[in-house]
DNA sequence: TATTCGTGGGC
DNA sequence: TGCCCAAGAAT
């Protein structure tokens, strides 16, 4: 029958693959447990949309919750100060989303949400998928969304060789989604198929046997759905070792505020960097805090280290305690500086690895008064 | 087009 | 246990 088709016309021709009914139809039977629920409602939407963005729903769930709790609405945000903003972002990662939701609030605050994908593609921290679901969901825009989900289930479906980056692969998928998608019900499709590849079309062990389109894919009949989408291989990550300085004045610890651009934005640290080849802990921390803050120190005992991965890169973040012996502490790398008393953390947003520290700080056993016990011991690698 | 942005969970 | 992956965007 294709020999057909492909004799008819010069150019092969894509053939039909009708999965919306029996995906919608899926879709509504397993929407019944949902872990959430979705309202139509466009700052919700919104919000829930950028807090999913490279993050699980499991993850989002209680940070969602206390948002709408502490943000219940877009001018609620557009008033709040940043600070607040990213605490509530605190632990959650890609801090630039926080930053941006923010900015894109108080765009919006006297106007009105925008209506069409085109138009939400405008505010800072969104792009071509985010745009796509809100406007699909609370607009019942008919535009398909391409996410990680979608490119996998499809490159399944049509038996995509192609790796999903190239223009070949997005062009497949594009033809199929704007063919498919039902203009009654776009959101649901959307979500649908991003449900499916959530619990069904896994990356690994794909479950077949529970898959509503199972008959159509192309893939799964020809037996390399394990194969697809094609992996890239991933880039070998580098190793970084750091020192920081737990700095104490009293009853107070240094803290300093990141630049707002870069990495972890906003967000308050531990002074603190790279050692350097040949370099003691001690000679590090205090390197990086004449550099950072201008100050003086005398770096103590250890108080911990803490392993840490982020994206592109690994970290082991070795604290020491230190006490302040000169200078005045200034914002000379950072856009701020503050002593705080421990239990005072809590009240700023910190990285996770940080968290980590404050913790080990804030065990009562880890407190020795620094002043007795520093001089004695000499921090080493 | 390629890199830089976090973190948690699964196996 | 070290990888892999995740409802991507900005630069």
């Amino acid at each position: 029958m294709e020999s057909i088709l492909i004799v008819r016309a010069p150019r092969p021709t894509i053939r039909r693959v009708p999965i919306a009914p029996p995906l919608l139809r899926w879709f509504r039977r397993v929407a019944r447990d949902l872990p959430w629920r979705r309202t139509r409602d466009p700052y919700a939407v919104w919000v829930s949309e950028v807090m999913l963005q490279q993050t699980q729903i499991t993850t989002v769930l209680p940070y969602y919750d206390r948002w709408m709790k502490r943000f219940p609405d877009v001018r609620a945000l557009a008033r709040a100060r940043l600070d607040r903003v990213l605490k509530a972002w605190e632990g959650l990662g890609y801090y630039a989303r926080a930053r941006h939701l923010h900015r894109a609030a108080r765009l919006l605050e006297r106007g009105r949400f925008p209506t069409t994908k085109e138009a939400w593609e405008t505010l800072p921290g969104i792009g071509p998928y985010t745009a796509a679901a809100i406007a699909s969901i609370a607009n019942g825009e008919r535009v398909p969304v391409r996410d990680g989900n979608v490119h996998r289930v499809v490159a399944r479906l049509l038996r995509i060789e192609a790796p999903i980056s190239s223009s070949a692969a997005q062009r497949e998928i594009n033809a199929f989604l704007e063919r498919e998608i039902p203009a009654r019900v776009p959101g649901d499709f959307n979500q649908a198929l991003m449900e499916l590849g959530q619990r069904v079309c896994l990356p690994r062990s794909p479950r077949c046997g529970e898959c509503p389109v199972t008959t159509l894919c192309r893939g799964r009949i020809a037996g390399v759905q394990e194969d697809l989408p094609r992996r890239v291989p991933r880039k070998t990550v580098p190793h970084y070792e750091v020192g920081v300085g737990i700095c104490w004045k009293g009853d107070r610890v240094l803290v300093a505020r990141r630049p707002e651009r870069g990495l972890l934005g906003g967000l308050w640290e531990f002074p603190g960097g790279k050692r350097r080849p040949s370099e003691t802990y001690a000679r590090t921390v205090t390197r990086e805090f004449r550099e950072e803050v201008g100050m003086e120190i005398e770096v103590g005992p250890r108080l911990v280290t803490v392993p840490h991965r982020y994206s592109h890169f690994s970290v082991e973040l070795h604290a020491y305690h230190c006490r302040w012996r000169k200078g005045s502490a200034r914002a000379l790398a950072n856009d701020g500086v503050r002593w705080v008393r421990p239990r005072d953390l809590a009240r700023l947003a910190f990285p996770t690895a940080n968290r980590k520290i404050i913790e080990a700080l804030l065990r009562p056993r880890s407190l020795p008064s620094p002043d007795k016990t520093q001089r004695r011991q000499s921090a080493t690698r």
